[in-house]
DNA sequence: GCGGCTACTTGACCTCGGTCAAACAACTGC
DNA sequence: GCAGTTGTTTGACCGAGGTCAAGTAGCCGC
């Protein structure tokens, strides 16, 4: 972990974040102030489950993983955030205590907002209240779709779910290339990392390709129907 | 379903309730200017994954199911709400679509506040703004609670969980009253009802009476330990 | 090229929990 | 009381996915 200063292709992804983007730069700069910025190495953990912080996160690149522990050591992911996502504002609400951990799930720089701050600006400034709102609303859904995936679908379905959500709707055949190692979207999506290379070996008889980080799809429709 | 009246019965569990209890009663008043009751049968479906909806709903006596649709009428649940609480505000702030269905789990009262009117509360009056803040980072701990809890957690550990959250810390010995059907209690651990006979089965072994609703422990160690 | 590392895949095995069917219990209306 | 309905339990079966172990592939430094 080393401090750094923000730059300015750091402010470019912030001001384009979904939390930012609604905000106007003199707001923008009254909740940046006191912030500090630090680097991270894969691995390297930013808070555990049961700690008290004070802080607010902000992803300015690589990917964080929050976790909840289990016994003997188990882990459960219960959301990843790519560049320009925020995370763990729910600590300014509920009494600061942290109830999950985070960890760098690669080399990643990280921005860390007062939240005291932060919370009295909400409080003076609607228009920051609205924004924490809509955060906290699209938080919501995301875990609840989590939930729901878990519970509905099978391990080549969540797959499939996961492919879909990258495809650009219309076309039938597309590739992209996983924005993270296989490690990660196995946690994210609940799974074991042998499940989540069984689950791509599944697909293949639908038109599914992976080498690599890269994924190719033949035909759209034979993944929605499964 | 039926319309009907406020009484002030409703009006002390609303402003008791989590998000009612700490505004004032002006602004309470303000909320449920164009509120509408009713009252409806188990089964009764409130909204539909997908409908476009201008309210937010408020339970005031019963309970209420939230559940996401899968293949071939699977069902599960993402959420389950007793007297007093507040839900689908989701929608006010994601364009009015709404992510999951809804449906009285039992004879239940329904309020249905203006979603808009709240809105425009909420842009107005930061006191407002705090309690929906806070109203949904609370539900977001909630979800994800299930979540790592179906992650992390074998179904006898899930009711054990279950059980000591409901458990007075500090009593080694008590028991209590399901506040619904084992039914809508399985939904809700994300089980199929049989999982959930069978794990109080094996929680037996542990110390765990249960007769009809009523829950029995004996030891509370032996519980945790599972 | 080589060795050594890490990411990923594959196989064998086994456990958890879903499903179906049947028995049983509790509660309803009559 | 009785029959019918509905909620719950139990048994038998099986399939999804976790775990462990052994490979394979890609990658880095040399």
């Amino acid at each position: 972990m080393k401090t750094l200063q923000l730059t300015s292709s750091d402010r470019a992804i912030l001001v384009r974040s979904r939390f930012f983007a609604r905000l106007p730069h003199s707001t923008v700069d009254a909740i940046l102030e006191g912030a500090t910025l630090s680097s991270h190495e894969e691995h390297d953990v930013l808070f555990r489950q049961g700690d008290s912080i004070d802080d607010v996160f902000f992803v300015l690149s690589g990917l964080v993983r929050l976790y909840r522990l289990g016994k003997e050591g188990r882990e459960a992911d219960v959301a990843v955030f790519p560049k320009g996502e925020m995370f763990a504002e729910n600590a300014m609400f509920l009494g600061h205590r942290v109830t999950a951990s985070a960890e760098a799930a690669e080399a990643s720089i990280i921005l860390r907002l007062d939240s005291r701050k932060l919370r009295q600006l909400a409080a003076a400034d609607p228009e920051v209240a609205q924004a924490i709102i809509e955060h906290l609303c699209h938080r919501g859904k995301m875990t609840e779709d989590l939930l729901a995936e878990d519970r509905l679908l099978t391990a080549p379905q969540r797959v499939a779910s996961y492919i879909l959500s990258h495809c650009p709707n219309g076309s039938t055949s597309f590739s992209f290339r996983l924005p993270f190692q296989k490690n990660v979207l196995a946690g994210k999506l609940g799974l074991a990392p042998e499940a989540l290379s069984r689950a791509f070996s599944t697909l293949r008889q639908s038109g599914v390709t992976v080498k690599g980080r890269m994924i190719e799809i033949r035909d759209r429709q034979a993944l929605e129907r499964f």
